[in-house]
DNA sequence: CACGGCCCCGCATAATTATTCATCCTGGGG
DNA sequence: CCCCAGGATGAATAATTATGCGGGGCCGTG
């Protein structure tokens, strides 16, 4: 296993479920078949660029940078659509998008920046992004643009639970 | 020294300066005449939804997740909506107003405060709020109203419901 | 005034995360 | 083949952050 491929497996975590310790982590990597101390994962975790934020009262939660940092390269927003859109629906003029917890963000930042055609803007929650378009022809045509990327690749089905 | 003052106080640091660990903070709220423990500072960091991520090479940074400020008088909302509405758009019945990140929230309390009228309710994301407007043609007013106080002043005359 | 409930806080300490140091590989030269 | 440089990693440990507990202050009630 090597590092790079450990750096995308630990993206993808992070996006199917809520962390709140490296620990956790560790032991999700382990499950996943890949063995690493908490020491290299501080590290990974760092040069993922990975944040670590405390939801309301309660419990932290690690979370791939988002639209905030500079480093939102055209790669990574790509990333975000392909990994972290789990589905789509259309209802009139509006997209609600789903996304892993925490992803929702992330994702509608990366819908913004594509700008799709007729895309007036979009509001996200927590694991949810509603896309208000022009009319309803053009929500359904984002629906099928978001779809075609989401089929083109990236394994979701690395670990166990979801938290939501 | 009131806890919620000690709360905007860290708010403004956190936007002033950078600070990559608890203790540095606790020492410059010292500086600013405000003595409290590493453990309280954890908690208020909590509070206020703070974030700490790692830029790049080396060393972390905290910093505020959303609005600064919990406690926002009427003046303040006010100015919120003068400085931190970005854009309007509308479709259909819906108004998009974008934000700078982190400040939708703020500007979502202040149009719900400020009562325009047609006002159904609204959402707020990140760096957008969207608001449902009863019917097109208030959603129109409402875009100028918005773009008149961006423009302009404050706008004292506003009438409506509010719904949240 | 006494009492109970709350909230906020500091202290001490637990829990978590980052770093130091020693290895272990790997890939060039020489 | 031998040696060195660089990168990655684990083990141990330092540094940082979170929290259990108890105390103190502040109402509202009886």
């Amino acid at each position: 296993m090597n590092r790079s491929r450990r750096l995308t497996l630990v993206a993808q975590l992070l996006g199917g479920k809520r962390f709140s310790s490296q620990e956790e982590l560790v032991k999700a990597l382990a499950r996943a078949g890949v063995e690493v101390t908490q020491a290299t994962l501080s590290r990974d975790l760092r040069s993922l660029g990975v944040l670590k934020r405390h939801d309301g009262e309660g419990r932290a939660t690690y979370e791939l940078s988002g639209p905030a940092v500079e480093t939102l390269d055209r790669e990574r927003r790509l990333l975000d659509l392909k990994a972290f859109v789990n589905d789509v629906r259309v209802a009139q003029n509006l997209a609600i998008v789903r996304t892993p917890p925490g992803h929702a963000n992330g994702v509608a930042r990366a819908i913004d920046l594509a700008e799709f055609q007729g895309v007036m803007g979009s509001v996200a929650g927590d694991d949810t992004v509603l896309v208000v378009m022009q009319d309803a022809v053009l929500a359904r045509k984002l629906k099928k643009r978001l779809d075609a990327i989401g089929a083109t690749g990236v394994d979701h089905s690395a670990n166990g639970g979801s938290a939501r």
